[in-house]
DNA sequence: TATTGGCACTGGGCTCTGATGAGTGCTAAT
DNA sequence: ATTAGCACTCATCAGAGCCCAGTGCCAATA
């Protein structure tokens, strides 16, 4: 073992005392801790090098060391494979998953299942609608001057939107909006949707225009340019034990996670399904959350990405625990999500 | 002024600067902070009296006094008529609402701004099912065997579920599900559905029974027998500030927050619009709530009940201004959420 | 009879102190 | 390159002592 690969040792020897006993880990203690067969004069100077690579730190001298953000980044990209749950684990996610009854129950049942096994504050995103397929359109009449859209995704995501109509609509009109919109968006992702619906206005007769019109303009609204994205959060409580010292930072988080505009972003930026990503300490771009890490990871119907899930918690983290869980929880929502 | 009223008076300053300084108040502070003229000896005999009764406690001897959950409740009690907020206030609150493009938005917009006015976790339930018509039913073809349906009710609230079918189902066969759901349930409120549902085998052709059999045993559980209350919650990094000192508590809050089970309970126990309820401290059901007050209105159109919010705060919260809030914000959400 | 001034007493919280010990860096020997 | 040894640092803990907000009680007063 060259001195170079001894020192990663102790890198993750440390992260992994760091991470079981919140105490920041001193070189005596890691030698008859760990099996490390030198002394700990030489982790000491092992120490003394990785401090200068900023990899730890002291929190004060005569301190044992803890380690900085760099030194968990490098311990989890050392991580090379995740180590995959018992078959009986996953039998239970799966079989625990897959009772619930509708997309809702399957999201909630994720998300508490997520929370329950990390520990820590899981977080779900419901089917994104720019990845989605529009299932089916229907039009109600909820006045005389006022409609109702209900858009229905092949992911099982249900979206409604009311429409003040400029003119009066009879039951015939909305029976022309419904074979309109099916024909032309029914079954096409929004993409090919947003297209559909600018020449929506050409395809209606000259006395539906003005109708056909404002309801574009919604339709256009809701599911292209201002599509709402939403979230399901769960085991919120967990998160206050980790951060029970430091009040100020545990507000930070808790107004993190409601606000949702960070995670949100989080999410949009995963682009394949069951690969995991990590975001260490300061590499959140929210200050608030500057001492927790996020794993997160897009679930999805095999290539196709659906939505992502991921787990907040303090940076001292059970790391190869969370990931695992995190993969095999996305796995079978996934699965699940994508087979209605 | 009587004895007694001068009694109910210190009673009122202790809560007052109790839940003003977090800090127990003594007879000395209590004299110069609110014009009593009396002396401080007087006051410290009428605290003896209301420590006797049971409304206050000194946490250890030599330290002033604070109010029991019985003294917070005879202050609430006596609080007669809630004084209403500002007509501006009351514009802008209608205004932000106003805005939500749909249902869920509205709500989201409802919670926010609940928890910002009171500082504090605010609760609001989707609109109740049994409360509810329906609006109307859609059915959907998504394989061989499986159809989705999909209920709208009046208040705007979508929920859909995925029916297994024995045989396989035809288009045709679809048509004349929707005519007979149709028919039967929509406009109904859940009571009669439930019975319309009973009847509707019968009403079917026999061809068709087994399907029809089928789509009602699962609307019959969406509906009626398992129909599944909602809430959306906000704010909850408002609690950690009141809780810093006792991670305990904090968590205990967090976790029945998570749990929803309480706040569902809660909510199911209102029954008429705009009516405040106080639950404090002990009186809660969940120990995890036992120092925590909830204040709930139910919201709704005119008579009609529709659903219900409220906040969560420490037992020491200023009891007025939140139960002003929670009024105003649950008449315009059910204004608004009535509306559509 | 209700109120008040006076007084002795209580006990939590603050500051100061010294002892403890885990942990360090450096140096010289292996 | 590793290790034993050593002097040094500093957070933490327990104890001592003081402070003082606040109390209960009693005798005097209106």
């Amino acid at each position: 073992m060259s001195a170079d690969d001894r020192r990663f040792a102790v890198l993750r020897a440390i992260v992994a005392d760091y991470v079981a006993t919140k105490e920041p880990v001193g070189s005596k203690t890691l030698v008859d801790r760990h099996s490390l067969s030198v002394s700990s004069a030489t982790i000491r100077n092992d120490m003394a090098v990785l401090e200068q690579e900023g990899y730890i730190v002291q929190p004060h001298t005569s301190a044992g060391r803890i380690p900085t953000d760099k030194g968990y980044r490098l311990f989890v990209d050392r991580l090379s494979q995740v180590k995959p749950l018992s078959s009986g684990e996953r039998r239970a996610i799966e079989q625990f998953l897959s009772e619930g009854v509708d997309l809702e129950d399957v999201l909630r049942r994720s998300v508490r299942l997520l929370a329950q096994l990390t520990r820590q504050v899981a977080v779900v995103q419901y089917p994104v609608l720019s990845r989605s397929m529009v299932r089916h359109i229907e039009v109600l009449s909820i006045g005389d001057r006022r409609l109702m859209l209900v858009v229905i995704t092949d992911a099982g995501r249900v979206e409604q939107r009311v429409v003040e109509t400029p003119v009066d609509v009879d039951n015939d009109l909305i029976g022309r909006l419904r074979s309109l919109l099916g024909e032309s968006i029914a079954g096409r992702s929004s993409g090919v949707a947003a297209i559909a619906l600018a020449d929506l206005t050409d395809a209606a007769a000259p006395a539906d225009k003005e109708v056909v019109t404002a309801v574009a303009a919604v339709l256009r609204d809701a599911l292209i340019d201002h599509p709402e994205e939403r979230l399901m959060l769960s085991g919120t409580g967990n998160i206050s034990g980790a951060w029970a010292d430091q009040p100020a930072t545990l507000r930070g988080v808790l107004d993190a996670l409601d606000e949702q505009v960070t995670l949100l972003k989080l999410m949009a930026a995963l682009d394949e399904p069951d690969v995991l990503h990590v975001s260490i300490g300061e590499e959140n771009a929210d200050v608030n959350l500057a001492s927790s890490t996020l794993v997160s990871a897009g679930y999805g119907a095999g290539e196709v990405l659906m939505g992502g899930l991921a787990v907040v918690g303090p940076t001292r983290m059970d790391y190869p625990g969370t990931m695992a869980t995190v993969r095999a929880v996305a796995k079978y929502v996934g699965e699940i999500v994508g087979r209605r």
